[in-house]
RNA sequence: GGUGGGUUGGCCGAGAGGCGAGGCAACGGACUGCAAAUCCGUGUACACGGGUUCAAAUCCCGUACCCACCUCCA
């Protein structure tokens, strides 16, 4: 079965067919970096990390942008508030939200590129569109450009919506538009109330750019004029990608075959812009559950459903989880936690071990034909239903339901003392979760793992292991009330005991 | 006003005409000194009212409630 794709802007699922041969090019839009990244920012990377991991896989060389837009009204009007340079918050927030990507796994793309390293692109092909008649200068003096949407007739095409039919914003200052829908492509510097690092020269004057016009620049420059997936999150559909459209076929370019929408992950009913508190922030999520098990919750949900947030819920996930990486140690696929006498660490803490990330860029000169033999052999490890389910749109709640299934077969292969089976269904596991960016040994999980916390499960470990010691010689002695005692006290400083054939260990 | 989505068991969360996805929790059994872990078993869920059909959570009509977008938004 190939792979089928919902399409937003024909709203029906497709058989996905590139424009290449073997290729695909995918654009995302990221974030503007005007605050700290919240679970609902990164549910949109997860999703498209996870699109992206699978065509992979699928064989496919993938060149996949992400842009970063570090220059806009929010983010100026922050900057001024905290009293620092825009560009400083930009920079933070930038760091803020790379370091939550890279804690949930989430691959580097092939390139990142900023909207402010990009000015002269935007300029050229506002320029183009003027030259076309699809843009103009504003009547008045402010430098301001506008898309003119009666100019160009299929304008509402992605989102199904007339333009007859759609509300003139109700807090859109007219300025020189000639039409209240026209969006803004360039906006002339407003020299009493914006520093000027915030513009660059144009041919109409300094400004700097509008919102949409980064993306069709950024997306013809490193994709070029025609290109397979445009992903974003479903807020976006209306108005930045249905100007983002316009603003590139306006300029004669086919931009975007597939376009992909994630939706909201909400908290009590609302959006999480609206009513978001601190607790919401990834690293604050991040101090309840490892990065993998969030990450594991988000992929747990289908990226077109709604998921409303509980910290229940996520719970839950985390518990889910650990029991698949439970198998995975048991059938000897993954270094044992906590042995009670070596240098075990904690299931609830991952590897003690501390590595540099090894988030590594996508590799996009890996081509159908030359697709790496370990990867093909992974490939063939995965289960037909698994595949199935990923083909059809990305059914990752289906898919997830087939580790589960490994799992519990691998499970029961273990009790009967069938190990070498047991072993097969570990791999098909960890080929599954690799495919999902959930596979526990990724060293990704272990970067987020700091030195100090390593040198306190290893002293856990010591301390923990000496009971134990006592806790056999009262079992040998067969003086149970004492055994259970000792494993009442640690148990009371929140750390399990499990009696396993190969001795006792631990977890937090 | 326009456009789109949703309502599934105690909870999370799939499915989209016929076989009870999966997980968490719970209960029973096996195993165990006892636990834990694991395995086996236990549920008659699809907002409401009609209709179509041999068969409806799924299709149609209607109703209720919720949500998103309509130029700030993942």
């Amino acid at each position: 079965m190939a792979l089928r794709l919902y399409d937003s802007a024909t709203r029906d699922a497709r058989d996905f067919v590139p424009l290449e041969e073997g290729r695909v090019g995918i654009y995302v839009c990221g974030l503007t970096v005007q605050s700290e990244p919240h679970v609902g920012h990164v549910r949109s990377a997860v999703n498209f990390d996870v699109l992206q991991r699978w065509l992979r896989h699928s064989g496919y060389a993938v060149t996949f942008i992400r842009n970063v837009t570090d220059i806009d009204d929010k983010i100026l009007v922050k900057a001024a508030e905290q009293g620092r340079p825009w560009y400083n918050l930009a920079y933070d927030m930038a760091h803020e939200l790379s370091a939550a990507y890279a804690s949930l796994n989430v691959q580097r793309p092939t390139y990142e590129p900023a909207a402010t390293g990009h000015v002269p692109e935007m300029v050229e092909l506002i320029g183009r569109l003027v030259e076309r008649g699809h843009a103009y200068p504003a009547a008045d003096d402010s430098g301001d450009v506008y898309f003119d949407v009666g100019s160009w007739p299929a304008y509402g095409e992605l989102s199904g919506q007339r333009v007859e039919d759609m509300e003139a914003a109700a807090d859109a200052d007219p300025r020189g538009k000639r039409d209240p829908r026209d969006f803004a492509l360039w906006k002339g510097w407003k020299s009493e109330t914006e520093p000027e690092t915030a513009s660059w020269p144009s041919p109409w004057g300094r400004g700097r750019p509008g919102w949409h016009i980064e993306c069709s620049a950024m997306a013809g420059k490193y994709l070029g004029a025609a290109f397979d997936i445009h992903g974003g999150g479903i807020d976006l559909r209306f108005p930045h990608h249905e100007n983002e459209q316009a603003q590139s076929r306006a300029a004669g370019q086919r931009f975007a075959s597939y376009w992909l929408h994630n939706a909201w992950i909400t908290t009590s009913g609302e959006k999480m812009s609206k009513s978001l508190g601190n607790s919401l922030l990834v690293p604050n999520v991040l101090e309840r559950v490892r990065g993998v098990e969030l990450r594991f919750y988000l992929v747990s949900a289908h990226y077109r459903s709604h998921v409303e947030f509980s910290f229940e819920a996520l719970d839950e996930a985390a518990a889910g989880y650990r029991r698949i990486e439970s198998f995975l140690e048991r059938a000897g696929d993954l270094p044992a936690s906590g042995s009670g006498s070596g240098s075990g660490t904690g299931t609830g803490t991952g590897t003690g071990t501390v590595k540099e990330p090894q988030l590594r860029p996508i590799d996009m000169e890996i081509g159908a034909e030359h697709v790496e033999r370990a990867q093909l052999r992974l490939l063939d490890q995965l289960p037909a239903a698994f595949v199935a389910a990923m083909d059809d749109d990305l059914g990752t709640p289906a898919a997830v339901a087939a580790v589960h299934d490994a799992v519990r077969e691998g499970n029961r292969l273990l009790a009967a003392g069938d190990r070498d089976r047991a072993a097969e269904q570990a791999g098909a596991v960890r080929a599954m979760l690799d495919v999902l960016g959930l596979d526990p040994a990724d060293p990704a999980y272990a970067a987020g793992t700091s030195s100090a916390q390593g040198r306190l499960e290893t002293a856990v470990d010591t301390l923990v292991a000496g009971l134990l010691g006592e806790r056999d010689r009262a079992r040998a002695a067969r003086d149970y009330a004492a055994a259970d005692a000792i494993r009442d006290r640690i148990k009371a400083a929140g750390i399990e005991i499990e009696d396993t054939p190969s001795g006792p260990r631990w977890s937090i």
